[in-house]
DNA sequence: GTCTATAACGAGATAGAC
DNA sequence: GTCTATCTCGTTATAGAC
């Protein structure tokens, strides 16, 4: 059983409490603060609070928001592409590719966060154009990944589906993202595992 | 095939531009802004200026945001039930309401909406309490009604799927709003109807 | 019920000292 | 690279005339 699989695959991180163990970076505290709240939800205030640093400070580094929310878009799509080569190194069978790629997710939501191009997505017609660039190239590249994985799976037998990978991997990751965005206000991680097993399973052969 | 049945399903409108065709209401423009661009991403300057008239008209009808959005959810929620006591009277066949309740979703999107509740799921956490309150019953109410579609067309052998009922609901939901979600920044209302039709073929019997 | 006027606050941003 | 100080603007909200 597909779910079975899916709760036992080592956890590769998408995030990144701390660059690499030292103190929280600029990048660190709006990332979390934008996916808890949302890009329109938090301010360079709330990042300088954080940081014990004045608001000037982070616009030395940053600007304006528009460019911290750049850098935190290719900053996560960078992590998220690296955990995404990581899995294929690691894993052969493409079902326990698609469930180690939902159990990326899963570690996103039990930190109480929501898939950042996710909650982009949501504020997108309110974003800065640079911004909304970003968070199309992350949902291609996750496509793009999705649709080998389909590919191999039923190549090699493994997966089984109708139709186009294409179409797959679009139900694949709108069902994700969307299990993350109901599971936070109503039902918790619970109801994001439940969905996600119900989910991939379809596409076990 | 259920995309089939699924396309012919005659619109049953969620949206309202005008209240009954009418001028548009504080809460029918308030309402289009928070599913376009979100609850923190409007402001009573946007609604006055729509209306032709100033903030001060506006707090007159509401208070504060918090009164405005909360009747916001009260409406909608009720528009929506009304829209899943309509299915019921207007459909027999447990497919074709599953698919209804799909177009209701596209029915939205199509005008460049997200579901003013999945909007207000991405934005929860920086939500009043009375707001967060009147989401959740918005989510509990539709798991009630798929969880009664489910159950029936399971007895009556037209549906098919694994394990409970409440189960295959979330799955729905959050395939549904996800859907929504992704299509507005990448791939349209076409990725929309993929991801749902074949979402709801999985529970085709 | 809608208006003008304004208060009070926070957000994004910049200048210039250290 | 971080600070203090300040600016400008938008947002929520209220007082009081019409």
């Amino acid at each position: 059983m597909l779910l079975d699989i899916y709760l036992l695959v080592g956890k590769i991180q998408v995030v990144a409490t701390t660059a690499e163990g030292g103190a929280p970076s600029i990048l660190d505290v709006a990332e979390v603060l934008v996916q808890r709240r949302g890009f329109n939800g938090f301010s360079y205030a709330d990042v300088a609070a954080e940081l014990h640093v004045t608001k000037a400070s982070i616009h030395y580094h940053f600007a304006g928001k528009a460019d911290l929310g750049e850098a935190l878009i290719t900053r996560y799509g960078d992590r998220f592409g690296a955990a995404l080569a990581a899995i294929d190194v690691r894993l052969d069978d493409d079902r326990e590719k698609l469930a180690a790629y939902a159990e990326l997710y899963a570690g996103v939501l039990v930190d109480d966060r929501m898939c950042l191009c996710g909650m982009l997505a949501a504020e997108y017609e309110t974003l800065p154009e640079a911004m909304q660039r970003a968070v199309e190239r992350f949902f291609a590249d996750n496509q793009r990944w999705l649709e080998a994985v389909l590919s191999s799976g039923r190549a090699r037998g493994t997966l089984a589906f109708d139709g186009p990978e294409a179409d797959a991997a679009q139900l694949i990751v709108s069902g994700l993202e969307g299990a993350m965005l109901v599971a936070r206000p109503f039902g918790g991680v619970e109801r994001f595992r439940v969905a996600a097993g119900r989910l991939l399973a379809a596409f076990s052969a």
